[in-house]
DNA sequence: CGCTATTTTAAACGCCTGTTTAAATTCACA
DNA sequence: TGTGAATTTAAACAGGCGTTTAAAATAGCG
């Protein structure tokens, strides 16, 4: 496997588990068995290295979720709320091929991506895949046109943070799960399970404020 | 003022900002106009510090949450998912009188301490304030006796993604939502739109499977 | 083979981190 | 006012960080 890829695999892991601030070159490169210029030499700097980890992912993602997504968009019949996040389970499940457990690891990361560092990387993912947004929100305007646009700014992000967040402590709280309630449950589980949620929190009813 | 409490309240301030890793002592103290050793004079570490601003918060909070979950509890009529959630608005918001921007600060704080730092934070709360969870708990499962242990075990930590990532970014999408909307909104106004989807996500029906 | 371009390597750079030290200062109380 | 304790201070510590450098090794190709 080229040194490149070496790095990618190793940061990938790492930056999930300690997030970008959390991690050092040095120990990316000393799990990669890399010397630790490799990084700089391939990449450039630590930023573009992380930008490199997410776009694996994107680029594998992103024209996945588009097609689902149009679909939903250009189909006749009103699509309900379910079916527009369920959209999102087979390109999600998908990267496991492309990688072991490369579902949560992705979304471990996009987690990391909004809180560590100050939201530049929220900046890097709106802009170089702002289709994946737009679509998202046709469909979900399809589904309950009656939602305002600035009611669904909201429930879109709390839906966001619901995601993200619970994907990126996932591993600890499937552990908890699984003492508690011995439940076995992998992260297709989790999926399963927050849908509904989300569905039924952007589903709820027009407040009067 | 203190120099104890110079060092809380720049500390408070940076690490909601910048999280607890991002934030070095030498930008806490500078920013307090306090001598460098003086965090480690009276807190002993950067870790006891990270509590110690975390605590200040708790103390606060949770016996005014634990009363206003044990009504809840107590009371004859079995109340709205809406309203235990509504338990938490005014025990939240009287943290502004604590402090200025005190409740959006202490929820920033909560989001950090999920992500950051591997999760020491999140074992400090449920040990030191294990009240405010199984109180809570209980007002739940009075609102919704049907829901199995397990899966309210799960929508809680939907729940709690949900607020305390809205929480974490909620300045900058008060932001965009003001921009975009030209409507004024502040903290409460947010609170005021994402109990709503909670509730409805946690009333979820229940899924086959 | 010999040469060029690519890649790898060890070492060092300057900077920042949390913590510690010991001296200087301030404070409280007899 | 004098004395001992509490606090503040400047300085240094050891170690980690991302990045750079220049030499060494490797690879591809005429």
């Amino acid at each position: 496997m080229s040194t490149k890829n070496k790095i990618l695999d190793a940061a990938d892991v790492l930056f999930a588990d300690k997030g970008f601030n959390g991690t050092s070159l040095r120990e990316i490169t000393s799990q990669a068995n890399v010397n630790l210029a490799a990084v700089n030499y391939h990449f450039g700097s630590k930023k573009e290295l992380i930008k490199s980890v997410m776009s694996r992912y994107m680029d594998e993602l992103s024209p996945q979720l588009e097609s689902a997504l149009l679909l939903i968009c250009q189909a006749k019949r009103k699509p309900t709320l379910h079916e527009v996040f369920s959209a999102f389970i087979e390109p999600l499940l998908s990267l496991n091929e492309f990688k072991e457990n490369g579902t949560s690891t992705f979304l471990q990361l996009l987690g990391r991506g909004y809180t560590d560092s100050q939201g530049f990387l929220r900046w890097f993912l709106t802009t170089q895949y702002p289709d994946v947004f737009t679509n998202f929100t046709k469909a979900v305007k399809k589904a309950y046109p009656e939602l305002s646009t600035e009611e669904m700014f909201w429930r879109l992000h709390f839906t966001m943070g619901t995601i993200v967040f619970t994907m990126s402590s996932s591993e600890a709280l499937i552990d908890i799960a699984q003492n508690d309630f011995d439940n076995k449950l992998d992260i297709a589980g989790v999926i399963e399970r927050v849908i509904p949620y989300v569905s039924a929190g952007v589903a709820a009813p027009i407040s009067p404020l």
